[in-house]
DNA sequence: GACCAGGCACATC
DNA sequence: GATGTGCATGGT
């Protein structure tokens, strides 16, 4: 039999078309998009951004020397904004302190190394340490969600019980490890999920049939 | 008004 | 290791 993940692509991919996923207009507004969407909504998050950018915000450096409060306020929109201030200021130190803020310092570092010092900065887990690996970094990582989760159990290629890293270590055992292709199978199954694989389903025209 | 959103840390057993 | 809870706005 086929590989099951490489079926699901393929059928995705024809059913939407390709996602153009992620767009931010610089790799530190994708990091710090990544923060801020957690368990939130991506509308409220671009609103959060629109004022980071206002602000004069949207850098290294800037973020560095705020105030939390200021901080908070600016992201209000995109929730829990106390502790996600907490979380960008931590993000943003490591970076700052480790690579001076700089896109092509980070880059530069090896993949599994700098997977270990995001997951060790506060307020990154598994998800946001991937997603600014591949989204922001493009390096090739597969990111998994809830959504990814939801889909593969509901059409038994693997237990919702399974670890984060379980999860990612199918993808990776079943895709060639390729940046655009990550970037855009992630993206595909979180429209999926958000059209048809919610956590009260509606799969009448689920392209992937149960 | 209820439900949900591109999670994570921390407490407790 | 598994389970429960706080964090919070805004769209449907």
């Amino acid at each position: 039999m086929r590989n099951p993940l490489i079926e699901i692509y393929d059928i995705l991919l024809d059913f939407f078309g390709p996602q153009d996923w992620w767009p931010g207009d610089t790799p530190f507004e994708v990091m710090i998009g990544a923060i801020l969407t957690q368990n939130t909504n991506w509308g409220n998050v671009q609103k959060a951004v629109r004022n980071l950018m206002h602000a004069g915000a949207l850098t290294p450096h800037a973020i560095y020397k705020m105030e939390n409060e200021r901080l908070s306020e600016l992201i209000r929109p995109a929730g829990y904004y106390n502790i996600k201030a907490k979380r960008l200021k931590s993000f943003v130190e490591f970076f700052m302190e480790k690579y001076s803020g700089r896109t092509d310092k980070i880059r530069e570092t090896d993949m599994t190394s700098l997977r270990e010092y995001l997951l060790g900065v506060n307020g990154i887990g598994p998800e946001t340490a991937d997603s600014i690996l591949l989204y922001a970094l493009e390096k090739p990582v597969f990111v998994i969600d809830t959504y990814t989760k939801r889909i593969l159990s509901r059409h038994g290629i693997m237990d919702s019980s399974e670890s984060y890293d379980s999860f990612q270590e199918l993808f990776h055992e079943s895709l060639p490890a390729k940046v655009p292709l990550f970037n855009e199978y992630h993206a595909l199954l979180v429209k999926t999920g958000k059209e048809f694989c919610r956590p009260k389903p509606h799969c009448h025209g689920c392209p992937l049939k149960r």
